[in-house]
DNA sequence: CGCAGGATGACAAGAGCCTTGTCAATATGG
DNA sequence: CCATATTGACAAGGCTCTTGTCATCCTGCG
Protein backbone atom coordinates (compact mmCIF):
# COMPACT_ATOMS: atom_id res chain seq x y z
CA UNK A 1 0.00 0.00 0.00
CA UNK A 2 1.76 3.02 -1.41
CA UNK A 3 1.18 6.66 -0.08
CA UNK A 4 0.80 7.58 -4.01
CA UNK A 5 2.09 10.66 -5.18
CA UNK A 6 5.34 9.40 -7.20
CA UNK A 7 7.79 12.61 -6.91
CA UNK A 8 9.72 14.29 -4.71
CA UNK A 9 7.54 17.36 -5.06
CA UNK A 10 4.16 15.64 -5.23
CA UNK A 11 5.22 14.04 -1.78
CA UNK A 12 6.28 17.60 0.19
CA UNK A 13 2.94 19.02 -1.57
CA UNK A 14 0.75 15.81 0.10
CA UNK A 15 2.24 16.62 3.55
CA UNK A 16 1.59 20.42 3.06
CA UNK A 17 -2.16 19.54 2.10
CA UNK A 18 -2.13 16.76 5.07
CA UNK A 19 -0.91 19.27 7.74
CA UNK A 20 -2.84 22.25 6.83
CA UNK A 21 -6.20 19.75 6.82
CA UNK A 22 -4.82 18.99 10.72
CA UNK A 23 -3.98 22.67 11.69
CA UNK A 24 -7.22 23.83 10.06
CA UNK A 25 -9.21 20.71 12.40
CA UNK A 26 -7.25 21.75 15.52
CA UNK A 27 -7.80 25.28 14.79
CA UNK A 28 -11.64 24.76 14.39
CA UNK A 29 -11.82 22.47 17.44
CA UNK A 30 -9.92 25.75 19.52
CA UNK A 31 -12.44 28.08 18.20
CA UNK A 32 -15.38 25.52 19.15
CA UNK A 33 -14.67 25.31 22.57
CA UNK A 34 -13.30 29.44 23.13
CA UNK A 35 -17.19 30.97 21.97
CA UNK A 36 -18.85 27.73 23.89
CA UNK A 37 -22.32 26.15 22.17
CA UNK A 38 -24.26 28.75 23.77
CA UNK A 39 -23.50 31.33 20.86
CA UNK A 40 -23.85 31.32 17.29
CA UNK A 41 -23.11 27.85 15.55
CA UNK A 42 -20.30 27.57 12.85
CA UNK A 43 -21.99 28.54 9.69
CA UNK A 44 -23.86 31.38 11.40
CA UNK A 45 -20.35 32.52 12.82
CA UNK A 46 -19.13 32.16 8.75
CA UNK A 47 -22.24 34.60 7.45
CA UNK A 48 -21.72 37.77 10.38
CA UNK A 49 -18.08 37.27 9.55
CA UNK A 50 -18.65 38.01 5.62
CA UNK A 51 -21.29 41.17 6.80
CA UNK A 52 -18.58 42.14 8.78
CA UNK A 53 -15.85 42.10 6.29
CA UNK A 54 -18.19 43.17 2.80
CA UNK A 55 -20.68 45.13 4.52
CA UNK A 56 -24.49 44.98 3.81
CA UNK A 57 -25.07 42.70 1.20
CA UNK A 58 -27.89 40.80 0.26
CA UNK A 59 -29.08 37.03 0.49
CA UNK A 60 -27.83 35.94 -2.89
CA UNK A 61 -24.64 37.95 -3.17
CA UNK A 62 -23.61 36.51 0.48
CA UNK A 63 -24.67 33.05 -1.07
CA UNK A 64 -22.06 33.81 -4.46
CA UNK A 65 -19.28 35.07 -2.38
CA UNK A 66 -19.53 31.80 -0.13
CA UNK A 67 -20.40 28.84 -2.93
CA UNK A 68 -22.89 28.16 -1.18
CA UNK A 69 -27.01 27.58 -2.17
CA UNK A 70 -28.78 31.02 -1.28
CA UNK A 71 -31.47 28.96 0.05
CA UNK A 72 -29.07 27.62 2.69
CA UNK A 73 -27.87 31.27 3.24
CA UNK A 74 -31.09 32.38 3.45
CA UNK A 75 -31.85 30.27 6.45
CA UNK A 76 -28.67 31.03 7.89
CA UNK A 77 -29.63 34.42 7.69
CA UNK A 78 -33.37 34.27 9.08
CA UNK A 79 -31.79 33.24 12.16
CA UNK A 80 -29.07 35.58 12.53
CA UNK A 81 -32.11 38.18 11.96
CA UNK A 82 -34.27 36.12 14.47
CA UNK A 83 -31.33 36.56 17.02
CA UNK A 84 -31.00 40.19 16.59
CA UNK A 85 -27.53 39.35 15.02
CA UNK A 86 -28.55 40.96 11.93
CA UNK A 87 -31.23 43.10 10.69
CA UNK A 88 -32.69 43.74 7.06
CA UNK A 89 -32.88 47.31 5.17
CA UNK A 90 -34.59 48.25 2.55
CA UNK A 91 -32.14 47.84 -0.59
CA UNK A 92 -32.47 51.15 -2.61
CA UNK A 93 -31.65 49.02 -5.56
CA UNK A 94 -33.89 45.83 -5.17
CA UNK A 95 -37.45 46.13 -3.28
CA UNK A 96 -37.82 42.90 -3.13
CA UNK A 97 -34.51 41.73 -1.83
CA UNK A 98 -33.22 44.02 1.38
CA UNK A 99 -29.75 43.95 2.44
CA UNK A 100 -28.82 42.54 5.28
CA UNK A 101 -26.36 44.11 8.16
CA UNK A 102 -25.11 43.63 10.81
CA UNK A 103 -26.87 44.93 13.97
CA UNK A 104 -24.94 46.47 16.99
CA UNK A 105 -25.20 43.64 18.89
CA UNK A 106 -23.90 41.15 16.11
CA UNK A 107 -20.56 43.90 15.79
CA UNK A 108 -20.19 42.79 19.54
CA UNK A 109 -20.21 39.80 19.21
CA UNK A 110 -18.29 39.30 16.16
CA UNK A 111 -15.61 41.30 18.28
CA UNK A 112 -15.62 39.73 21.54
CA UNK A 113 -15.38 36.37 19.47
CA UNK A 114 -12.61 38.01 17.29
CA UNK A 115 -10.72 39.01 21.08
CA UNK A 116 -11.12 35.60 22.34
CA UNK A 117 -9.55 34.30 19.44
CA UNK A 118 -6.71 36.96 19.09
CA UNK A 119 -6.14 36.49 22.76
CA UNK A 120 -5.64 33.06 22.41
CA UNK A 121 -2.92 33.62 19.31
CA UNK A 122 -1.11 35.77 20.61
CA UNK A 123 -0.16 33.88 23.55
CA UNK A 124 1.00 31.04 22.10
CA UNK A 125 4.12 30.15 23.43
CA UNK A 126 6.22 29.60 19.81
CA UNK A 127 9.77 30.27 19.02
CA UNK A 128 8.35 30.41 15.12
CA UNK A 129 9.75 34.05 13.81
CA UNK A 130 7.19 35.96 11.46
CA UNK A 131 9.50 35.28 8.91
CA UNK A 132 8.68 31.45 8.87
CA UNK A 133 5.28 32.47 8.94
CA UNK A 134 4.76 34.64 6.08
CA UNK A 135 7.26 32.14 4.01
CA UNK A 136 4.33 29.06 4.94
CA UNK A 137 1.39 31.68 3.52
CA UNK A 138 2.57 32.24 0.68
CA UNK A 139 3.23 28.52 0.05
CA UNK A 140 -0.39 27.48 1.29
CA UNK A 141 -1.92 30.51 -0.75
CA UNK A 142 0.08 29.65 -4.19
CA UNK A 143 -1.15 25.69 -3.65
CA UNK A 144 -4.31 27.13 -2.81
CA UNK A 145 -4.80 29.01 -5.90
CA UNK A 146 -2.91 25.79 -7.99
CA UNK A 147 -5.81 23.53 -6.65
CA UNK A 148 -8.56 26.74 -7.85
CA UNK A 149 -7.41 26.15 -11.31
CA UNK A 150 -9.33 26.96 -13.97
CA UNK A 151 -12.48 27.27 -11.76
CA UNK A 152 -15.84 28.02 -13.11
CA UNK A 153 -17.92 30.71 -11.47
CA UNK A 154 -20.49 32.80 -11.45
CA UNK A 155 -23.02 30.68 -13.68
CA UNK A 156 -26.14 31.39 -11.78
CA UNK A 157 -30.29 31.21 -13.83
CA UNK A 158 -30.93 29.04 -10.55
CA UNK A 159 -27.09 27.15 -11.09
CA UNK A 160 -28.21 26.11 -14.69
CA UNK A 161 -30.82 23.49 -12.64
CA UNK B 1 -13.77 46.66 13.21
CA UNK B 2 -10.51 45.44 13.74
CA UNK B 3 -8.81 42.19 12.93
CA UNK B 4 -7.65 41.07 16.62
CA UNK B 5 -4.55 39.76 17.17
CA UNK B 6 -2.46 42.81 18.23
CA UNK B 7 1.32 41.50 17.86
CA UNK B 8 2.87 41.33 14.57
CA UNK B 9 3.46 37.58 15.44
CA UNK B 10 -0.20 37.17 16.25
CA UNK B 11 -1.64 38.56 12.86
CA UNK B 12 0.97 36.52 10.96
CA UNK B 13 -0.05 33.63 13.37
CA UNK B 14 -3.26 34.19 12.01
CA UNK B 15 -2.87 34.50 8.33
CA UNK B 16 -1.37 31.05 8.43
CA UNK B 17 -4.32 29.19 10.11
CA UNK B 18 -6.61 31.08 7.48
CA UNK B 19 -4.39 30.34 4.30
CA UNK B 20 -4.27 26.72 6.32
CA UNK B 21 -8.12 26.73 5.94
CA UNK B 22 -8.55 27.62 2.79
CA UNK B 23 -6.50 25.22 1.39
CA UNK B 24 -7.93 22.38 3.60
CA UNK B 25 -11.87 23.44 2.15
CA UNK B 26 -9.94 23.77 -1.19
CA UNK B 27 -8.76 20.46 -0.86
CA UNK B 28 -11.18 18.84 0.03
CA UNK B 29 -13.62 19.99 -2.77
CA UNK B 30 -11.18 18.92 -5.34
CA UNK B 31 -10.78 15.38 -3.79
CA UNK B 32 -14.80 15.20 -3.74
CA UNK B 33 -15.34 15.82 -7.28
CA UNK B 34 -12.15 13.78 -8.01
CA UNK B 35 -13.83 10.67 -6.15
CA UNK B 36 -17.30 11.69 -7.58
CA UNK B 37 -20.24 10.81 -6.03
CA UNK B 38 -20.70 7.32 -6.17
CA UNK B 39 -18.65 6.24 -4.37
CA UNK B 40 -18.00 6.14 -0.33
CA UNK B 41 -18.99 9.59 1.53
CA UNK B 42 -15.98 11.51 3.14
CA UNK B 43 -16.31 9.91 6.33
CA UNK B 44 -16.19 6.24 5.32
CA UNK B 45 -13.51 7.29 3.32
CA UNK B 46 -11.62 8.43 6.78
CA UNK B 47 -12.43 4.95 8.31
CA UNK B 48 -11.39 3.35 5.50
CA UNK B 49 -7.88 5.46 5.25
CA UNK B 50 -7.23 4.88 9.31
CA UNK B 51 -7.79 1.29 8.64
CA UNK B 52 -4.85 0.89 6.07
CA UNK B 53 -3.06 3.03 7.91
CA UNK B 54 -3.25 1.12 11.43
CA UNK B 55 -4.42 -2.11 10.48
CA UNK B 56 -7.34 -3.98 12.02
CA UNK B 57 -8.77 -2.27 14.76
CA UNK B 58 -12.22 -2.48 17.06
CA UNK B 59 -14.79 0.39 16.56
CA UNK B 60 -13.77 2.17 20.01
CA UNK B 61 -9.85 2.16 19.05
CA UNK B 62 -10.63 3.74 15.81
CA UNK B 63 -13.24 5.92 17.48
CA UNK B 64 -10.73 7.08 19.97
CA UNK B 65 -8.20 7.51 17.25
CA UNK B 66 -10.63 9.83 15.34
CA UNK B 67 -11.86 11.72 18.23
CA UNK B 68 -15.45 11.27 17.72
CA UNK B 69 -18.12 9.15 19.25
CA UNK B 70 -17.61 5.05 18.99
CA UNK B 71 -21.22 5.22 18.17
CA UNK B 72 -20.82 6.79 15.04
CA UNK B 73 -18.15 5.15 13.77
CA UNK B 74 -19.49 1.86 14.39
CA UNK B 75 -22.26 3.07 12.06
CA UNK B 76 -19.59 4.24 9.51
CA UNK B 77 -18.26 0.91 9.83
CA UNK B 78 -21.58 -1.14 9.63
CA UNK B 79 -22.08 1.02 6.36
CA UNK B 80 -18.74 0.35 5.07
CA UNK B 81 -19.00 -3.71 5.95
CA UNK B 82 -22.36 -3.54 4.63
CA UNK B 83 -20.79 -2.56 1.52
CA UNK B 84 -18.11 -4.82 1.15
CA UNK B 85 -15.14 -2.52 1.64
CA UNK B 86 -14.51 -3.96 5.03
CA UNK B 87 -15.14 -7.04 7.33
CA UNK B 88 -15.41 -8.00 10.91
CA UNK B 89 -13.23 -10.78 12.15
CA UNK B 90 -12.87 -12.45 15.69
CA UNK B 91 -10.58 -10.43 18.31
CA UNK B 92 -8.47 -13.08 20.27
CA UNK B 93 -8.75 -10.46 23.00
CA UNK B 94 -12.39 -9.72 23.10
CA UNK B 95 -15.01 -11.98 22.07
CA UNK B 96 -17.68 -8.96 21.82
CA UNK B 97 -15.66 -6.72 19.75
CA UNK B 98 -14.13 -7.77 16.60
CA UNK B 99 -11.22 -6.23 14.51
CA UNK B 100 -12.51 -4.60 11.30
CA UNK B 101 -10.15 -5.18 8.62
CA UNK B 102 -10.26 -4.03 5.12
CA UNK B 103 -11.52 -6.57 2.26
CA UNK B 104 -9.57 -6.76 -1.01
CA UNK B 105 -12.60 -4.27 -2.35
CA UNK B 106 -11.37 -2.09 0.40
CA UNK B 107 -8.14 -1.64 0.01
CA UNK B 108 -8.58 -1.44 -4.10
CA UNK B 109 -10.78 1.43 -3.42
CA UNK B 110 -8.50 3.21 -1.34
CA UNK B 111 -5.64 2.15 -3.80
CA UNK B 112 -7.76 4.14 -6.55
CA UNK B 113 -8.74 6.87 -4.18
CA UNK B 114 -4.74 7.58 -3.98
CA UNK B 115 -3.94 7.04 -7.46
CA UNK B 116 -6.38 9.42 -8.58
CA UNK B 117 -5.28 11.89 -5.88
CA UNK B 118 -1.51 11.52 -6.89
CA UNK B 119 -2.23 12.09 -10.22
CA UNK B 120 -3.47 15.62 -9.35
CA UNK B 121 -0.51 16.10 -6.78
CA UNK B 122 1.97 15.06 -9.20
CA UNK B 123 0.85 17.53 -12.32
CA UNK B 124 0.26 20.77 -10.75
CA UNK B 125 2.76 23.03 -12.35
CA UNK B 126 4.45 24.72 -9.85
CA UNK B 127 7.32 26.45 -9.54
CA UNK B 128 7.39 25.59 -5.90
CA UNK B 129 10.73 24.05 -4.15
CA UNK B 130 10.46 20.68 -2.33
CA UNK B 131 12.81 22.81 0.44
CA UNK B 132 9.94 25.71 1.11
CA UNK B 133 7.26 22.79 0.97
CA UNK B 134 9.05 21.24 4.03
CA UNK B 135 9.71 24.63 5.81
CA UNK B 136 5.48 25.45 5.60
CA UNK B 137 5.11 21.87 6.58
CA UNK B 138 7.48 22.24 9.57
CA UNK B 139 5.50 25.50 10.72
CA UNK B 140 2.43 23.90 10.33
CA UNK B 141 2.73 21.07 12.45
CA UNK B 142 4.21 22.83 14.98
CA UNK B 143 1.32 25.52 14.60
CA UNK B 144 -0.92 22.41 15.08
CA UNK B 145 1.59 21.10 18.34
CA UNK B 146 1.19 24.65 19.98
CA UNK B 147 -2.66 24.87 19.65
CA UNK B 148 -3.20 20.99 21.15
CA UNK B 149 -1.28 22.16 24.17
CA UNK B 150 -2.02 20.50 27.04
CA UNK B 151 -4.86 18.13 25.19
CA UNK B 152 -7.09 16.25 27.53
CA UNK B 153 -7.18 12.43 26.10
CA UNK B 154 -8.52 9.54 26.41
CA UNK B 155 -10.79 9.51 29.24
CA UNK B 156 -13.77 7.33 28.51
CA UNK B 157 -15.94 5.66 30.87
CA UNK B 158 -18.42 6.34 28.27
CA UNK B 159 -16.59 9.97 27.82
CA UNK B 160 -17.43 11.18 31.51
CA UNK B 161 -21.00 11.22 30.90
C1' DC C 1 -45.44 50.15 -22.30
C1' DG C 2 -46.02 45.11 -21.82
C1' DC C 3 -44.20 40.82 -20.94
C1' DA C 4 -41.21 36.81 -20.85
C1' DG C 5 -37.63 35.12 -18.40
C1' DG C 6 -34.52 35.53 -14.60
C1' DA C 7 -34.04 36.56 -9.61
C1' DT C 8 -35.67 36.21 -4.97
C1' DG C 9 -37.81 34.52 -0.54
C1' DA C 10 -40.01 30.77 1.55
C1' DC C 11 -40.95 26.10 2.24
C1' DA C 12 -40.06 21.11 2.01
C1' DA C 13 -37.74 16.79 1.65
C1' DG C 14 -33.65 14.59 2.16
C1' DA C 15 -28.58 13.35 2.67
C1' DG C 16 -24.49 13.38 5.40
C1' DC C 17 -22.05 14.13 9.75
C1' DC C 18 -22.13 14.10 14.38
C1' DT C 19 -23.91 14.13 19.35
C1' DT C 20 -26.10 12.36 23.56
C1' DG C 21 -28.89 8.98 25.84
C1' DT C 22 -30.34 4.29 26.66
C1' DC C 23 -30.32 -0.77 26.95
C1' DA C 24 -28.90 -5.39 27.12
C1' DA C 25 -25.08 -8.31 26.81
C1' DT C 26 -20.42 -9.05 27.78
C1' DA C 27 -15.67 -8.16 29.83
C1' DT C 28 -12.65 -7.04 33.52
C1' DG C 29 -10.52 -6.54 37.79
C1' DG C 30 -10.31 -6.72 42.64
C1' DC D 1 -18.06 -13.64 42.37
C1' DC D 2 -19.69 -9.30 41.68
C1' DA D 3 -19.52 -4.38 40.89
C1' DT D 4 -18.08 -1.58 37.27
C1' DA D 5 -16.81 -0.55 32.63
C1' DT D 6 -17.06 -1.55 27.77
C1' DT D 7 -19.35 -2.66 23.64
C1' DG D 8 -22.96 -2.93 19.92
C1' DA D 9 -27.32 -1.40 18.59
C1' DC D 10 -31.01 1.73 18.38
C1' DA D 11 -33.24 6.28 18.76
C1' DA D 12 -33.81 11.14 18.75
C1' DG D 13 -32.14 15.28 17.41
C1' DG D 14 -29.05 19.23 15.83
C1' DC D 15 -26.26 21.38 12.21
C1' DT D 16 -24.81 21.94 7.42
C1' DC D 17 -25.94 21.79 3.00
C1' DT D 18 -28.48 20.25 -1.43
C1' DT D 19 -32.14 20.13 -4.82
C1' DG D 20 -36.76 21.07 -6.12
C1' DT D 21 -40.88 23.91 -6.18
C1' DC D 22 -43.87 28.10 -5.83
C1' DA D 23 -45.51 32.56 -6.03
C1' DT D 24 -43.91 36.88 -6.43
C1' DC D 25 -41.09 40.46 -7.87
C1' DC D 26 -37.85 42.75 -11.09
C1' DT D 27 -35.54 43.80 -15.43
C1' DG D 28 -34.53 44.22 -19.96
C1' DC D 29 -36.02 43.91 -24.66
C1' DG D 30 -38.92 44.72 -28.21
Amino acid sequence: MQRLPRTPRGAALMAVIEEAAALHLRAQAVVEQLHGRPELTNACRGVLRDLARLGPRTVPQLARGRECSRQHVQVLVNRLAADGMAELIPNPDHRRSPLVRLTPAGRDTLEAMWRREGDVIDELPTALQVGELEGATRVLREMRLLLEGARPLQVTKEEQR
